[in-house]
RNA sequence: GACUUGGUAGCUCAGCUGGAUAGAGCAUCAGCCUUCUAAGCUGAGGGUCAUUGGUUCGAAUCCAAUCCAGGUCACCA
């Protein structure tokens, strides 16, 4: 139990005591005590003035003085201002504190609880590379898997991979189009880049030719259309006329939107790719081929980028595996009366009792859509693991989706449903704007993390600390701290935020980064090898704290609720936070008081205790993170 | 339009289950390396916490309204 937690089951024993009434946490508030007063904690009388009917410093007063007579191993004294009981723990409890953690490498860590979580992550379409947005992914997915399991779980980490659908259809077409037989090994790119070049060039195509088409609708030229698609261009070109009168511009910009589209899905392009999608359900076999091979080509490239960015799955799931369990599951659905099936043959479930509309969850011709794959796939999670919860790493854009899918499947009578959780999280923007694929202005997962590693090797040259190294531990070196600063980087701010990406700062090793943690660490380090701590100790004679060492001992303490809160709320930014905090606590206090010359034999060995303990909460939170931290750098 | 998320220093972000004079980092300015790694430390300047009203001993935090920005509302994924 925290230090807080402890003092404030102390007060309500304290309160019931004294006043033979009953109280609860929620009765007063307990903070740590703000620097310029004196003491660590400090509890605030005005919540209780009204139901004791005495004045503030009277409580206070008689709280005080209790706390102290019953609990003198625990507060040392107290004092009074405003209203504020302020209390200061005693040096005995932090130094007791510190002996008996400082070489326990899990401090923090919670004990197996026998629960089963599974954090799905990633889940990447087969038709282009990663970029900065799934990177913001990856590392947030494999982070919470690690809190997980630092607060007891048992941890699986699942992908679903998209490989399947429309968009992967447009590169196969582009490709057979343009490559003449091009393959990653004949000419030496990345097999998901060179995917990803010939999805562009569909794109460019597709453009190219709604262009021509949206010229010709412009000019009232309607005849490459016909049937419902003439219908609807009909209506649309009629309501934009009436728009212009009115000169409502977000409107008409919205019509030109709608008769892009339409545009787009009748080029020729789009037909080829409709068709090969068709064929691709009929098991064409050169269409089958094609793809086996595309996505193979894709797999080999991610995973380089996966290990080198060290995100790893237990369990891979393949949406074209799933996709048919989806359907199923429907059929079930709907014999359970769960769904309804309407004249035209589709079938949906109402959501309208639950504040939501009518979804669609399978298609008139029998095909399934985005939530069907989903359903299925969250029932097979259950079946093959019996986990207990199921946390999805999604993108906030996708909220409404999640919540119908939670719903559908509490409908469904699926074990745990309500233990299904969203980690919705936001976009990542750049100072110009947002990242759109389709304009060409994502920022490449393999660029960025070139860049930065390479940006991690001159600033390590620069300094020219390690010039005895090998060219392997180099080469390590300037891995851990590039991508230490990427994942620090994204991870320090709040998953449900909105973030701006901005290159340069992004590769600041300065401040709050995370080669600032990895520094400190090394500098811990590089004192315990010449310093080591030694086995036979004594308990410290003299327990007196100066003050920054007794600041690092209260970060400390508090480590183990960062894990907690970090967990609670899927956020690992908390530990970003205190890592940071941390480092920079014990860095005050490395440049005020020295370790090595420690004024006596006591404050040596308590100062190594100290330090030995910061370096193992940096390095076990920087884990959690997933970040290294180096020896030296 | 409906629903939803956000608006805090020049920039990027904490703080939001109400508490004392609103905090970091970057950037700017001024200091600190013959002693444990200066990727560090110390200090200064910088704020109408979007606006208005309400609740209360006390509001950046809770409530309401308004303004601004993002997202969703597809037989796309």
């Amino acid at each position: 139990m925290s230090i807080a937690n402890t003092i404030q089951k102390n007060v309500i024993t304290a309160l019931s005591a004294l006043h033979q009434q009953n109280f609860t946490e929620k009765d007063f508030q307990i903070n740590q005590t703000k620097p310029e007063f004196e003491g660590d904690y400090t509890i605030v009388m005005f919540s209780l003035v009204k139901s004791l009917r005495q004045s503030p410093d009277a409580i206070g007063n008689q709280l005080g003085e209790y706390l102290l007579n019953t609990y003198p191993a625990l507060f040392s004294k107290f004092n009074i201002i405003k209203g504020f009981l302020n209390l200061s723990v005693t040096d005995t409890f932090w130094t007791d504190l510190l002996q008996k953690n400082y070489g326990n490498s899990c401090f923090g860590k919670k004990e197996k609880n026998g629960k089963k979580v599974m954090v799905e992550y990633s889940s990447p379409n087969t038709n282009k590379p990663l970029h900065l947005g799934h990177l913001r992914n990856n590392f947030l997915g494999w982070s919470v898997a690690e809190i997980y399991k630092a607060n007891g779980y048992d941890v699986i980490k699942s992908c679903i991979v998209n490989d399947r659908g429309i968009h992967i259809c447009k590169s196969m077409i582009a490709w057979q189009k343009y490559a003449n037989g091009a393959t990653p090994q004949s000419t030496g790119i990345k097999g998901d880049h060179l995917v990803g070049d010939y999805y562009v060039k569909f794109e460019g195509d597709l453009k190219a030719q709604s262009q021509i088409l949206i010229n010709k609708i412009n000019l009232a030229d309607l005849c490459d259309f016909s049937g419902p698609a003439l219908e609807k261009l009909d209506k649309l070109l009629i309501a934009l006329t009436k728009l212009d009168e009115i000169k409502d511009e977000e409107k008409i910009a919205k019509l030109h939107d709608e008769i892009k589209e339409i545009a787009r899905n009748n080029t020729s392009v789009m037909a080829e790719a409709k068709q090969m999608l068709l064929d691709w359900e009929e098991g064409k076999p050169e269409v089958i081929e094609l793809w086996k091979k595309m996505n193979g080509w894709v797999y080999e490239g991610f995973d380089v980028t996966y290990k080198r960015i060290g995100s790893d799955f237990d369990k891979i799931y393949y949406e074209s595996n799933t996709y048919l369990l989806g359907k199923y599951i429907v059929q079930q659905g709907l014999d359970k009366k769960v769904f309804f099936k309407k004249e035209d043959g589709s079938i949906w479930i109402d959501l309208t009792a639950d504040g939501l509309d009518e979804k669609l969850v399978q298609r008139k011709d029998g095909t399934s859509v985005y939530i069907t794959q989903d359903i299925g796939l969250a029932l097979q999670k259950y079946e093959e693991y019996k986990i207990d919860s199921s946390i999805y790493v999604i993108g906030n854009e996708q909220n409404y989706h999640m919540k119908v899918l939670q719903l559908i499947c509490q409908k469904l009578g699926m074990p745990n449903a309500e233990n299904i959780a969203h980690l919705s999280y936001g976009m990542v923007e750049l100072t110009t704007g947002k990242m759109k694929s389709r304009e060409g202005t994502v920022v490449d997962a393999d660029d960025l993390v070139d860049e930065m590693i390479a940006t991690s090797q001159k600033h390590t040259e620069e300094l020219g600390k390690v010039k005895d190294f090998t060219p392997e531990e180099l080469k390590d070196l300037y891995d851990t701290i590039g991508l230490g600063a990427m994942k620090f980087y994204l991870l320090r701010v709040d998953p449900k935020k909105t973030m701006v990406f901005n290159p340069e700062e992004s590769i600041d090793f300065h401040g709050f980064t995370g080669p600032f943690v990895q520094y400190t660490h090394a500098r811990i380090k590089s004192i315990l090898r010449k310093e080591p701590l030694s086995n036979n100790q004594q308990p410290l004679a003299n327990s007196n704290l100066l003050k920054l060492e007794k600041e690092v001992i209260v970060m400390l303490e508090q480590y183990p609720d960062a894990i907690e809160q970090a967990c609670s709320e899927h956020n690992p930014s908390v530990i970003a936070m205190y890592v940071f905090n941390l480092a920079k606590t014990f860095n005050s206090f490395y440049t005020e008081h020295s370790i090595a010359n420690a004024e006596t034999a006591d404050k040596k060995q308590l100062r190594l205790q100290l330090a030995v303990m910061t370096a193992n909460a940096l390095k076990s939170g920087m884990e959690l993170l997933g970040i290294r931290v180096p020896e030296r750098m």
